[in-house]
DNA sequence: TAGCTGTTATGCGCTTTTGCATAAGGGAGC
DNA sequence: GCTCCCTTATGCAAAAGCGCATAACAGCTA
């Protein structure tokens, strides 16, 4: 139909180049060499008839009109990654590379032991985990399956609600017995408050919710992560889902009563991965195990031990 | 990071060959020859470690293992098309492609006299549309804009709701002077009502909305402009949004009361695009018609004839 | 059965593209 | 200022890929 006198190579060259910034490093990472993407990234401008970059002794940066094409370039290599995983073993092996996108604080504190259990049953199995609060991942390829808080409202997309998890506010019990345990939410503003940064997000989902304001937090991080880890370590009340604290005796709720909230969780995977075997597999392990980490709520757990 | 020894477009010969079905129709579509394609499939599946088709005479069919590939494939190329479509002017003109997706009735019998006017205000400008009921495009770049009848909940997209469409049976008057018209539900049994034939989503809404059932209609078809063609023909009653009806005087509403029903409008575009001048001139105007078509709701109105 | 049209597969010559080597330019540190 | 390390640009030879021509096979029609 449309016969197009670009290679898709070009295509490739220029997401190189415009991710490493110059032809060298480019060359590097796609195994070519520096005068081969440069004739490309020339013969691509010829194409378009258009400047992509802005050549200098220091490398290649973006022009504007370069800029524009930029995601649709990643899209492709989405694209292009997405096959060869689904290239990486027969539809009907347990094997193969299975890519898993979650938030923050579910990839990195609950999925961790679920994955390693997956994997202990299918030796064959290789798991890709991406850690992101932002979830646009799906229908572009990024991801065969994703672990969300909100709905994943998209087409061709098959999504199963987990479950709701409680969340409240925690704190260290050598925290508590150092500073006291506040009493009334306005005992807060004399304790160290843990909370994010400048998270967006956040700041809208907080304005919402209540009628809390950044000021009161004494550290502030946008990664969930360091949030956790400070919770950990004694050094404030922070929020944390209700499950996850539970795994751990030391970490005592404050404010119970007065300050609780949920969120719940999806999983979601491709409609076209639905006969994938090893997505299939991945998938219905990690319903189980996230819905027996969502029945946990407040009961403490001896299991899984989280570094 | 990965080095990736297969050519990309390699992949862009898998995929035509997938969907011409032959080498040599594939060679025709993307402008190569036959040997070549042929000898860069071999050079794919060596790569993959995986037979992609099973050769004859007749051409290639693709195997199960190439047909979990091609989705991926077809995600790359939608993305090919739509760097292109960036490429294809200035971010500061209004001119170059934009594609837009909307539902069979909104894209056949809408869109054409907006975006006549919209073409005759930027001669520039180049407009692809694109009518299906599917929705899974623009995450994946199938097309720049979508006109939905559901809100588009996916991140990355910006949505704008246009307004309320209201539904309602209609006939042409030849019809109704020539069988009557009902006065009760009842009274359809009688005649010759206009409905869908296989479409599982209009299934399932009807079964829903109402206890009717398929085997009321006399006239079934999927092609909700070839039911539109048949209620102006005078060939019996059907469901028509009430704005597209006011403009044919000769529709009249049949059991105006008892029936009827209403669809959202929605426009949205990629967030990527929002700077994108041509996208978004197109979006403002498509907005603003549409707006305009939603207002006319059952006013008859003198303007726009539509073949 | 003969002939036509479609297909894939293969040998060969040539064009294209690639990679190597090198030149040339800019910045950081001494 | 000098050196070292990064970069892009260019000349040239080799290799890889391409297209042409042709062979071989299947299905359809007369």
């Amino acid at each position: 139909m449309t016969r197009n006198a670009v290679s898709w190579d070009h295509y490739r060259a220029f997401l190189a180049v415009a991710e490493t910034g110059s032809l060298s490093a480019a060359a590097r990472q796609i195994g070519q060499t520096q005068p081969t993407l440069g004739r490309q990234i020339d013969a691509l401008e010829r194409a378009l008839g258009l400047s992509l970059f802005v050549r200098s002794p220091a490398g290649l940066t973006l022009t504007e009109g370069g800029h524009d094409l930029l995601p649709d370039a990643q899209g492709m290599a989405a694209a292009a990654e997405a096959l060869l995983r689904s290239a990486s073993a027969g539809r009907d092996e347990t094997a193969g590379v299975v890519r898993i996108t979650a938030s923050e604080i579910v990839g990195g504190a609950v999925l961790p032991p679920v994955v390693a259990a997956l994997q202990a049953q299918h030796p064959g199995l290789v798991v890709e985990l991406v850690l992101t609060n932002r979830s646009e991942d799906l229908l572009r390829r990024d991801a065969d399956i994703a672990v969300r808080m909100v709905r994943p409202d998209q087409n061709a997309v098959i999504a199963r609600q987990i479950g709701r998890v409680p969340l409240g506010l925690y704190a260290h019990e050598a925290y508590l017995a150092r500073c006291g345990s506040p009493q009334t939410l306005a005992d807060l503003s004399t304790h160290t408050v843990i909370g994010f940064d400048r998270n967006p997000a956040a700041a809208r989902a907080l304005e919402v919710g209540s009628g809390w304001d950044r000021r009161l937090f004494r550290f502030r991080s946008d990664s969930d992560l360091a949030q956790l880890a400070m919770l950990r370590a004694a050094g404030g009340i922070g929020v944390c889902q209700a499950p996850l604290a539970s795994q751990w005796p030391e970490l005592r709720p404050v404010l119970p009563d007065l300050v609780s909230f949920h969120l719940d969780i999806w999983l979601a995977m491709h409609e076209d991965q639905r006969r994938n075997r090893r997505v299939r597999v991945t998938f219905d392990h990690l319903a189980v195990a996230l819905r027996a980490y969502v029945d946990l709520k407040t009961l403490p757990s001896a299991s899984g031990s989280l570094e």
